[in-house]
DNA sequence: GCCAACGTTGGC
DNA sequence: GCCAACGTTGGC
């Protein structure tokens, strides 16, 4: 008997292009990158404990002068411990977290496409997108997941122009 | 640069 | 286990 395969989830991931944006990412070696520095539980958990090896992921930049969603991406590895909290050097550190008890986790994720800028101001204002995560007002979640019937109308919408 | 709204911490 | 204070996120 063969285990039932997991149903494939979403989720969105917001990252600065300052420090990685999707353009790097699709840069690195296999478009991958080490989702490095999230350093909220809540977000590490998601990681951690739901995400599973091809799902898939809205690339998002924040905290830029044109937030929204700029590529398609998929979870591309298993959790891993985070190096960057081991790193003295890293602006990540995290003194108290232990090398046989980790802290801070990560996945890998591999950018599978880049898209147009798919703006907040869009999202926001698009009614069927009403109760996405990261709309909700004062969102600090670096990752959010976000439900099968938003992941498919983004898709739709981020392969047609700017409204 | 401002500041609302939050997630996290820590005192109790 | 509560919850006030703190520090941070992130849009504007």
């Amino acid at each position: 008997m063969t285990a039932a395969k997991p149903a494939q989830q979403f989720w969105l991931m917001k990252s600065e292009p300052d420090e990685v944006s999707v353009d790097d990412a699709l840069a690195a070696p296999k478009s991958t990158v080490p989702w490095t520095g999230v350093r909220g539980y809540q977000a590490r958990n998601f990681m951690r404990d739901q995400m599973r090896v091809g799902d898939g992921v809205l690339f998002y930049h924040s905290s830029c002068a044109e937030p929204g969603i700029v590529g398609i991406a998929e979870v591309a590895s298993a959790p891993y411990p985070d190096p960057t909290q081991f790193d003295r050097k890293s602006p990540y550190y995290d003194a108290a977290s232990k090398q046989e008890e980790p802290r801070w986790t990560l996945v890998d994720v591999k950018v599978l496409r880049k898209t147009r800028n798919l703006t907040l101001p869009e999202l926001r204002a698009d009614p069927e997108l009403a109760d996405l995560a990261v709309l909700r007002r004062g969102n600090r979640l670096s990752i959010t997941p976000v439900d099968p019937k938003h992941w498919r109308h983004i898709l739709k919408r981020l392969d047609q122009p700017a409204a």
